[in-house]
DNA sequence: GAAAACTATATTGTATACATTGTGATTTGG
DNA sequence: CCAAATCACAATGTATACAATATAGTTTTC
């Protein structure tokens, strides 16, 4: 992508984001326009974009609308990219290269890093996790499944997941990620896939409870 | 999609998937919009599209180009294929309703008699092998399934797989469906899941040998 | 003669004007 | 007063002109 389709793009999309665009709120072209400053053309651009990533819905009548999530959804959602991490954590498991493995080590020891004390560094924690799968995702080597992926990673619910964390949650991410390390350096794809799966089945389990009101300590050992 | 830009998308599918395009070609958007009659807008609409559904391909300078697919790339996507086939049966086993059990059943004998002669009807076998798969994919109740599904079992490779489908090749599948009925049936989820994994595992290998030269029996007994 | 820079051309990116279509309000007929 | 039709308005869809950028061919310089 270019300049201004780019621009709108991460701008609209940061709206959805922040909040600033409610879900279910309704959004016309031109406003966008005027907001980020482009004409309409590279506003539609980024729309059909968002759209397809699931983060705009449009109606039968061609208007747009921020994409509003029910519970099912976003289970939906979680269970699809359990299923295909898992994937790429087996795949990557039997490909990985000495390289590859060595940042992952890096990361996550960032990632401890960013959790060992009693006020974590949320924003490094996001940023050394992110890495740490993307890492996996390059070393799983299939773009089809990196292409899907990015359809499911970044959108709204599954970002403000990591808001919902605590610091047990967050240490124990971190564990998770360490024995991911440890299924790579053995080269066992069924256990890396394994421990991929129930990392992101947990971690719909925190998002579900801390968007009931309620959060049973249980769920978490 | 509206009138010029659903066009647009249409007619460069089809050249595409009927190699009138061939992969690697190098495609201009203003070469696009005279073939289908519109102006570059929708073309460029269509060819984004295009691109995230992995027909094209473009240049890190912003050219665009038919998708070239090697060997790995389908068996890439039929892996990822039946991993979500496979779960969309899973779930439609749970869910399915007695009108989409009948509808199942129906295109299924529909596949039947499309298959029991000596000389098949491949055009009413894709016709109703499709209705089956999207009336589990229905069934199973999962937009986010359905969205990332769709980027996958329309792609050229895909389609073209069926092509070389031979006699044997289209009645194992009539048996695949008629397995999946049973299961469904009997709401067992894990064997549907397990029929619909093996059935798309075996078009990848139909496809690869046709596409070998090679044609081992073995393969599909 | 080779390499680098520059110019001409081809292609894509963006803005804007216009066409089409959906939406809502108002009016008119019953 | 209600319903249906019609008109005005607002939003999206498309075409075209122009801008920015890449590509290739030529020239220039060492």
């Amino acid at each position: 992508m270019s300049r201004a389709s780019e621009l709108a793009y991460e701008q609209i999309r940061a709206m959805i984001l922040s909040g600033a665009l409610p879900p279910g709120e309704q959004i016309r072209e031109e406003w966008l326009a005027e907001q980020c400053g482009v004409s309409r053309t590279p506003v539609r651009e980024a729309l059909r974009r968002l759209e397809s990533e699931l983060f705009i819905r449009r109606s039968e009548r061609q208007r747009s609308f921020v994409a509003d999530w029910s519970l099912d959804d976003i289970e939906d959602a979680f269970v699809l990219r359990g299923l295909m991490e898992g994937l790429a954590a087996r795949r990557a498991a039997q490909r990985i290269t000495p390289a590859q493995l060595a940042s992952l080590t890096s990361e996550n020891r960032a990632i401890g890093d960013a959790v060992s004390t009693s006020t974590p560094d949320v924003q490094a924690f996001l940023e050394h996790n992110r890495n740490f799968h993307a890492t996996i995702l390059e070393a799983a080597n299939s773009p089809r499944l990196t292409n899907l992926l990015a359809r499911l990673i970044e959108q709204p619910v599954v970002w403000r997941t990591a808001q919902s964390y605590d610091v047990a949650d967050l240490q124990r991410s971190h564990k998770d990620h360490s024995e991911l390390l440890a299924a790579f350096q053995r080269g066992d794809g069924g256990w890396a896939e394994s421990v991929m799966a129930g990392h992101i089945r947990r971690a719909f389990h925190t998002y579900a409870d801390a968007h009931l009101g309620k959060k049973p300590g249980g769920t978490l050992t």
